[in-house]
DNA sequence: ACTTTGTTGGTGTT
DNA sequence: AACACCAACAAAGT
């Protein structure tokens, strides 16, 4: 596709930023610079996510850097970014009086607080008299045309949503990136500094301190840097790894594959994401062992879900790009399929994007029509015990504390303790969990992140909830020794592998002589494994007949009715 | 009414 | 590594 250009245009557009941290393939960026003779990118830092109870310093962070980035790339282009503090409906029609604009343009947003602050900025910004544009691109297909096209009831099952992408066709190709940006029209006005007060950088980038988080060091936390910048170099890197690429398979991916205490033979990693374009050509990992210690250093999955998150690669350039590579196989043997393979990852981000926008009160359980009403408990301490890594299972406690310290776990490591904390073991409520990694993952995404605990807590999509993940027996498949555990839980460092995922059951001298005396130095566990599951199996199965009654009932009142 | 399918379970046997 | 068995779900297709 062509790109676009600057023009002879009379228009003074604003470009409201907010996921699309990018300039290949973004719409609403080439709408704002179509017919403008003047255009000025902006991003709002709104006080209602700016804190750490909302976001995670991981996932601040990579957003500062990604503005950073962003800020660069228009730069080499003769714009530049400016980052309002405040709150949208307030910030921009102030900035659109003073710069006297004609046109706002932005990207469409299906969660339910950006459609909330879209429509009060749209209503503020029109009855002003500005002209305001949105248009599709954080998903592979314009939401709206698949809600049309399953005459707005979503499907719940993968396979009936793969049709709907069938009758959708091909994803419509990338738009380039522009060569070139229309004039800025900040820095010039004075206004500009009232916009952006309280920030040192004179373009309004704030630093973590600046926004109320601690700081972080260098080694610390999600090292992968944010921006599209990296992240399509990430994709690249990924992407040049053909013979991976072609047989991936989601399952078979390692949770426990550790990046960082490989010893001293090899440079400490810097994170996950950092090995991740390490090697080309080393296929699926397998287990944790001498043999294969270089496969260990592969992430078994892309890591590129932050830089999806905030749109800093454009799914569509992900699906032309992969697809280019898929085709170049072809005949060499069968590649591996949606769900599981790659492909069938995007596709699993966009049939989320679907259900979550078409389905009312998505993100809770009451209201919820496809969620199932199960009777979760509030715990207060259990949740805390999860929440804190304090459960008394070393391979929850130790996923939970990647969690905190690094804002990223694997997919199949988020399984794991989104069970424990639901169906498996806790019976607490999945809305509370969602929380927890809303806040915490750097990649949290509403859509995705909602979803993935409906499925995991058996409320929709998965329903087998007889099969629960043992908190003391998934990770040993993967990592007989316990070196994940033992790297993300120290205290258990001089542990026997024999004791590493259930320390209780070390005798006593065997725990004292690994310093690890389990109620002292670790705790113990918080429920009984067996006694817990069953009881949260029981309470399911119960609620499951009720729902199944219900269902019963009202198919019997519409017949009599009709 | 019945069968098949469903991205990623655990345990035990060969 | 592959398979049966556990106990048995929902949704879609027949």
């Amino acid at each position: 596709m062509t790109a676009p250009s600057v023009s002879n245009g009379t228009t003074r557009s604003l470009i409201w930023f907010r996921k699309a941290l990018r300039v290949h393939d973004n719409p609403a960026l080439a709408a704002g610079i179509a017919r403008a003779k003047s255009a000025q990118p902006v991003f709002v830092l709104d006080p209602w996510f700016c804190k750490p109870s909302r976001v995670g310093a991981n996932r601040m962070r990579f957003l500062l850097q990604s503005l950073r980035d962003l800020d660069a790339t228009l730069r080499e282009r003769g714009s530049s970014l400016l980052v309002l503090h405040g709150e949208p409906r307030v910030v921009l029609p102030r900035a659109c009086k003073t710069w006297k604009v004609d046109l706002v343009t932005w990207e469409h947003d299906i969660e339910p607080y950006a459609k909330m602050r879209d429509t009060a900025v749209r209503g503020a910004l029109e009855r002003a008299g500005v002209e305001c544009a949105s248009s599709s691109g954080h998903t592979l297909y314009d939401v709206e045309e698949m809600l049309a096209k399953c005459h707005g009831k979503p499907p719940t099952t993968y396979s009936q949503f793969l049709k709907i992408v069938d009758k959708m066709g091909a994803p419509a190709a990338a738009l380039d990136a522009p060569k070139a940006m229309p004039a800025p029209f900040t820095g010039t006005a004075e206004e500009t500094k009232e916009l952006v007060a309280g920030v040192a950088d004179a373009y309004g980038i704030p630093t973590l301190e600046e926004l109320g988080y601690e700081a972080m060091h260098d080694d610390e936390g999600f090292q992968a840097i944010g921006g599209e910048t990296e992240g399509l170099r990430r994709l690249r890197r990924q992407l040049s790894r053909t013979e991976w690429v072609h047989t991936f398979q989601k399952p078979d991916t390692n949770p426990t594959t550790l990046f960082h205490a490989l010893g001293a033979k090899k440079p400490k990693p810097k994170s996950p994401f950092e090995i991740a374009a390490r090697d080309a050509g080393s296929k699926n990992d397998a287990t944790n062992t001498a043999a294969n210690s270089d496969m260990l250093m592969t992430p078994s999955t892309t890591a590129l879900s932050p830089y999806m998150k905030f749109g800093c690669v454009s799914p569509r350039v992900f699906y032309h790009e992969l697809n280019a590579v898929l085709a170049k196989f072809e005949g060499k043997g069968q590649p591996s399929q949606p769900p599981v393979s790659l492909m069938g990852q995007l596709m699993w981000r966009e049939f989320y994007y679907l259900v979550g926008a078409g389905t009312p009160n998505f993100d809770k359980m009451e209201g919820n029509p496809i969620c199932r009403q199960i009777p979760w408990n509030k715990d207060r301490e259990l949740f805390a015990a999860w929440e804190n890594a304090q459960t008394g299972f070393p391979w929850i406690d130790a996923a939970m504390t990647q969690l905190r310290l690094e804002g990223w776990i694997h997919h199949l490591a988020r399984h794991a303790v989104a069970c424990f904390l639901t169906r498996g073991d806790l019976f607490v409520h999945w809305e509370w969990g969602r929380d927890t990694f809303d806040r915490d993952l750097v990649d949290a995404d509403w859509a995705l992140n909602n979803g993935n605990w409906m499925w995991l807590s058996c409320s929709c999509f998965f329903y087998q909830y007889f099969r629960v993940y043992g908190p003391h027996s998934f990770a040993k498949k993967y990592d007989k020794d316990g070196a994940y555990v033992k790297h993300y839980l120290p205290v258990l460092k001089n542990m026997p592998a024999k004791y590493v995922y259930e320390p209780w059951l070390a005798p006593l001298d065997v725990q004292k002589k690994a310093g690890c005396v389990v109620g002292v130095d670790y705790p113990a566990p918080i429920v009984d494994h067996a006694t817990a599951s069953k009881a949260c199996i029981d309470k399911i199965a119960t609620a499951y007949a009720a729902h199944k009654d219900a269902t019963a009932v009202a198919g019997k009142k519409r017949k009599a009715g009709e």
